[in-house]
DNA sequence: TATCCATCAAGTGGGAAGAAGTGGTAAGAA
DNA sequence: TTCTTACCACTTCTTCCCACTTGATGGATA
């Protein structure tokens, strides 16, 4: 690889819950170059493999998921199963598959983001990758950082939701 | 590592609650370096071990969980009715698992403090450590001590108030 | 009993090696 | 010929390791 990371914050791997399960967390901030490449988390590359799937998202952004959560979502989806999707959404079940593209991570763990993807997401050049759980979202950082700050602002339903989670 | 804390005010160490239950007490004060290390509380480091997971908390500070901790609350958000079609659902999950990381604190007991969260909790060089039971809290050394002042003006208030109620 | 010294433990700083991000070029496909 | 994809190279950042400084503690001696 060539530069290195500097935008890019990076601690520690993400971490593989107890189940096994895919574990994703934490923010990384990269660039989308001039041929539209963009860098996956070095700390995501383990998790995620040499290839992802990349659907529109909700609240103007990206999701990016394993092959393996997307099959798991996806045959839900299909079976019309409820799941985490709630499946009486139809109108969002079309979004999300009609949506989604395979990615291809290059040998230096780039991918590439598909314009009609880019565009929904309104990525400029400056993105941000969140760790939520099962899925990566990627994020326009301004959009982001509005975002943020609109959560951070209801202070009071972060606090009752902490409390909920067992923080005290 | 040399001889011994200088900046750091040690109230007292940590303890173990008789449930065998983690519990952090106490005040101790550290300085960010160049390159964004921080001395976890000598204190703390029995109690928490290599790896922590530091999060964004509430009144600008960063809460820093053990994994096990950590683990109890993340399995907490998955059990709870986290749909993702909820918006502060969704809100939540963002501000918890993309603000979290998990640290490795090094073999002199510093861990690195990555941009996103130093922003968030407006970090400078001087912080405070807190011991809050099951969890330490990371402050600003001037936004600990804001707050730490507003509180003890409304206390006084109580207490007077209480006073005038006839509670002594 | 008090002071001084030696030893220990903790914090802080810096350097070097390796890892990661980014840019460019060349080859292949449309 | 042009757009896309794969490969290569360079630079920067991260991380590990080592060393130095400083505060604390305990013991010995006056």
């Amino acid at each position: 690889m060539g530069r290195s990371g500097k935008n890019n914050q990076t601690i520690i791997p993400t971490i593989i819950s107890p189940h096994g399960q895919i574990m994703l967390i934490g923010e990384y901030r990269h660039t989308i170059d001039d041929k539209n490449r963009l860098s996956l988390p070095a700390k995501f590359r383990k998790e995620m493999g040499k290839t992802v799937v990349v659907t529109p998202g909700l609240d103007s952004c990206l999701f990016i998921f394993t092959v393996k959560e997307w099959d798991r979502i996806s045959g839900h989806l299909s079976a019309g199963e409820s799941s985490i999707l709630q499946a009486d959404n139809r109108g969002f079940n079309r979004f999300l598959l009609g949506g989604a593209v395979e990615v291809e991570v290059d040998a230096v763990g780039r991918m590439l983001i598909p314009e009609h993807l880019r565009e929904r997401a309104k990525l400029k050049t400056k993105v941000v990758f969140l760790g939520v759980r099962d899925r990566a979202e990627l994020w326009d950082e301004a959009v982001w950082q509005e975002y943020r700050a609109a959560i951070e602002r209801k202070a009071d339903q972060l606090a009752e939701k902490l409390g909920q989670a067992g923080v005290q």
